[in-house]
DNA sequence: ATTAATGTTCAGAA
DNA sequence: TTTCTGAACATTAA
């Protein structure tokens, strides 16, 4: 589930633990679980980077990046189920990759785990890592995103502005949770065509797209139902406890108090939303 | 036993 | 060209 605020959760986690420290290690983990996928192979990856220090860690999207001072850089893609942990796991089975540092301080290990195993770690050259940083395959993230990139991104298509916040050619890092709570604080109609959005929606969408984010990283993100989610320590965000129309279907809406929350479907991903509180326009 | 779940990427069709 | 659909990846819980 990771997506925009639960990747930067992740990243502030480890960052001031690793920054600056010698990786002396990177092991695949003795778990049965399949091998993740990991590019290159570990003998290459040890050559590589094994001496080096943590040069910085960042975030691209829903990304971890760890930068050596080699010019080289760890991309991690947690996907649907990855954690990046300093200690703790949920369990031991589903522990994939270990770095391992230098020195004897609280933590001296950074950990990926990923119950599902959809996840995948990279080793990208400084050419890579600049195509990564670049638009192109991956929109502006959302977070840097003004109101006039907004009309930009928007006046690319016809699509319904719920699944256009989902192509992350077009804008990266939200995913399908908090593009339901957006348009929602945004009163936005979920099946609006992105084409046709008004100056005055699109501002709305702008402000809403950071206060969403932004609060949700404040929270370190959201540990829905089934618990997966969990930051560097293993401890769940609480976001979830300020979800407006994320899985609250059959519930009142909390802004109008009116109307109910509705479930839909689009690009076969659920969607939630407020039929009074987010009307849909017929025309321009 | 069936269904759905937060993400990405591909092929192929409309 | 754009958009949509389904499948694939693997696991778990309802």
């Amino acid at each position: 589930m990771p997506e925009l605020p639960e990747v930067e959760t992740m990243v502030r986690g480890i960052r001031s633990h690793i920054e600056g420290r010698k990786l002396v290690a990177v092991e695949r983990c003795p778990c049965k679980c399949r091998p993740l996928l990991l590019e290159p192979k570990l003998p290459a990856i040890r050559r590589r980077t094994l001496g080096q220090a943590v040069q910085s860690v960042t975030r691209r999207a829903k990304r971890v990046v760890i930068e050596m001072t080699g010019g080289d850089a760890f991309v991690i893609e947690p996907r649907m189920t990855g954690l990046v942990l300093l200690s703790d796991p949920p369990d031991v089975e589903h522990l994939r990759i270990v770095w391992r540092f230098e020195g004897v301080q609280a933590f001296n290990a950074v950990w990926f785990w990923d119950r599902r195993g959809l996840g995948t770690v990279r080793l990208l050259n400084s050419e890579e890592l600049a195509a990564l940083r670049d638009l192109g395959q991956l929109g502006r993230d959302a977070l840097d995103m003004t109101a006039d990139d907004w009309r930009e991104v928007c006046q690319k298509t016809r699509r319904p502005i719920k699944v256009a916040l989902l192509d992350q050619k077009l804008v990266a890092g939200i995913g399908n949770l908090y593009a339901s709570e957006i348009l929602h604080r945004a009163k936005i109609s979920p099946f609006q065509p992105a084409e046709d959005l008004r100056p005055a929606e699109l501002r709305r969408l702008a402000t809403a797209v950071r206060e969403v984010l932004e609060d949700a990283i404040r929270n370190e993100g959201s540990t829905l139902g089934d618990g997966t989610y969990r930051n560097a320590l293993n401890e769940s965000g609480s976001y979830q406890n300020a979800h407006r129309v994320y899985a609250r279907h059959d519930e009142r809406c909390p802004t109008c108090q009116r109307e109910t929350i509705l479930r839909t479907v689009q690009a076969q991903r659920s969607t939630f939303y407020c039929p009074n509180c987010q009307q849909q326009r017929m025309i321009r």
